[in-house]
DNA sequence: GCCAACGTTGGC
DNA sequence: GCCAACGTTGGC
């Protein structure tokens, strides 16, 4: 019998007012490519661990209420992210070599939207997620793992 | 708008 | 390899 691969949980930001998960629903099917992310930690998990099903946490951030806002998941595992060479791309990065890429990013497809968003506020309250990487002081990072026991809290409460 | 925390760059 | 300076993130 084939060994069932494990599912991973991931959590993603974007700044609303930039994509929104309303933007996420109401893109071509449903889905978009994560390009944009300049950072090594977020690109490697990007590139080497995010696999095709994985539960993707959708969050805004830099906004009113920074908020877990729905959920999302992984179509396409990770290639090159091209807006690194395009020079009319915000995240152009000239040192990027044409020949080696050094940005990767993943698809994600639009799953749910919550009824209900899970504020950050509202999560620091949460006794059971209070180890959770978005949760610690000064965590900058725009890809992160949640564990699966976080990822049942928060479909618990979302509900 | 402020500013703490963090990552990256580059001089030495 | 160190570390100061700088730029960015992102909550408040």
């Amino acid at each position: 019998m084939a060994k069932k691969p494990s599912v991973k949980y991931w959590l993603v930001k974007s700044e609303p007012h930039v994509f929104s998960i309303d933007d996420l629903a109401q893109a071509p099917d449903q889905t978009t490519h994560w390009d944009g992310v300049r950072n090594y930690q977020a690109r490697n998990m990007m590139r080497d661990e995010m696999q095709l099903g994985d539960v993707v946490l959708y969050y805004h951030s830099n906004t009113d209420e920074p908020a877990i806002v729905g959920v999302a998941t992984v179509v396409q595992t990770g290639y090159p992210d091209f807006t690194a060479w395009d020079k009319q791309d915000p995240h152009y990065d000239p040192k990027a070599p044409i020949d080696k890429p050094r940005w990767y990013m993943v698809d994600i497809k639009f799953v749910k939207k919550f009824a209900q968003p899970l504020t950050l506020a509202f999560l620091r309250t949460v006794s059971t997620l209070e180890s959770m990487v978005l949760l610690r002081k000064g965590s900058r990072l725009s890809v992160q793992p949640v564990t699966a026991q976080e990822y049942a809290v928060i479909v618990k409460l979302a509900k």
